[in-house]
DNA sequence: CACTTTCTGGGTTGTTCTGTCCAGAAAACG
DNA sequence: CGTTTTCTGGACAGAACAACCCAGAAAGTG
């Protein structure tokens, strides 16, 4: 093993470039998955050309992992506009709505979640596997300290069980998600979402808000 | 186009064969994914050889197809112990801990769910995607008939909209599959399943069950 | 303005995998 | 018991694709 390509910092040009590429890369698996994305589509795509790829990524699997991490850093998918925190109903109910109409825009049209990445990639390859896992418990914290900080303003209850709820929603999420993509409807999406946060809501601690 | 290889019924020992090389596929394509799963492999792993599986199966596509019709076929996929009617709380209940124990089991490395070729193939491929769509739909139809049959038997509130947690505890389902096969532990899939359950019994006419 | 590092372009190789062909064995059928 | 359909086996062609190499341009550095 040759010291994986030792990633002496960037010029500002070759940084630029090598963004293209993951943003080429991401566009083109969103589309086509990343079994049918080959390294010439990316490289055509991305308007660069030859070696390039190689010369930022060591194999096509690095490249598959950039995109992984970068996804996972545009902190829960559902949108440009960054979460910063999810610690009300308004705004969890705000980040559900918006993940829901993002889909319906794309016509249910796999975008490059997490979700998808990780039904492809999480029984072939351990390290891109370990990557999505460390995205998706990022994105379940990121719930959690909202649902933490609405618990410390005694807006939930005390008795709620807010590891349960973080990973519920997110599932929802996941799995309403997946199954738009594949009915291409997004019934699923609202009604997971629905549910969860309807169900989350039940902790609350005034009930008068109406559940929508 | 040549008309498909004419499917002129298979004799006992060619019917034995084909379903070899599917549950072959399945096995395989469960460890390794579809894109992971080359024609060679499953014909060694079937033990059949040379050109058998293009006497069974036009092409790949054709294979992979046969395998998701098997996988939907086989309701809901937790267990071979056919699920026949969910159509209490308890049906439910014990459907969840079946999904959940068998994840556990085979330490929540992915199984052949029709969720996991979801993933990898909504957006790949237009005839599968529609074989997984019809597939999932069964099984909303299979758990929506149970919710049915229980609003009958006036266990469930006649407000509660069927269809939204039909489609709510599919979602929870595949979404809490998907993240703990990625983060090798059943509690995302324990977390959906637990409070989906939960927000439909809170829906029940009779609330002094416990929610467990 | 020399000199070094970084970036670009295209061509090429070797492998892997799907899908095909042909000839021989086994079973079904009269 | 002979003939026809059905099944089996291995070998092979053709394409797709990941990965590598080399030489030249551009940018950065003394």
């Amino acid at each position: 093993m040759p010291e994986a390509t030792k990633p002496r910092r960037l010029t500002p040009k070759g940084q630029a470039t090598k963004n293209r590429i993951i943003e080429a890369a991401t566009a083109l698996i969103a589309q086509r998955g990343v079994a049918g994305t080959g390294i010439e589509d990316v490289r055509a795509a991305a308007g660069v050309s030859g070696s390039q790829l190689y010369h930022y990524f060591a194999s096509k699997q690095a490249l598959i992992r950039a995109v992984i991490t970068r996804q996972a850093d545009s902190a829960l998918d559902p949108g440009l506009p960054r979460i910063t925190a999810l610690d009300s109903f308004e705004a969890l109910r705000a980040w559900a709505d918006a993940a829901i109409e993002r889909q319906r825009e794309n016509g249910c049209r796999g975008g490059c979640d997490l979700g998808t990445l990780a039904g492809e990639l999480s029984g072939t390859d351990e390290e891109s596997r370990t990557d999505l896992a460390n995205g998706f418990l990022r994105w379940k914290d990121l719930i959690l300290n909202g649902l933490r900080a609405m618990r410390e303003r005694d807006e939930l209850r005390a008795d709620a069980d807010l590891d349960e709820l973080a990973f519920a929603l997110l599932s929802a999420h996941q799995g309403g998600t997946l199954l738009s993509q594949t009915v291409l409807d997004v019934q699923p999406l609202e009604a997971s979402m629905n549910a969860t946060l309807a169900y989350i809501r039940s902790f609350a601690t005034d009930q008068r808000q109406p559940v929508r």
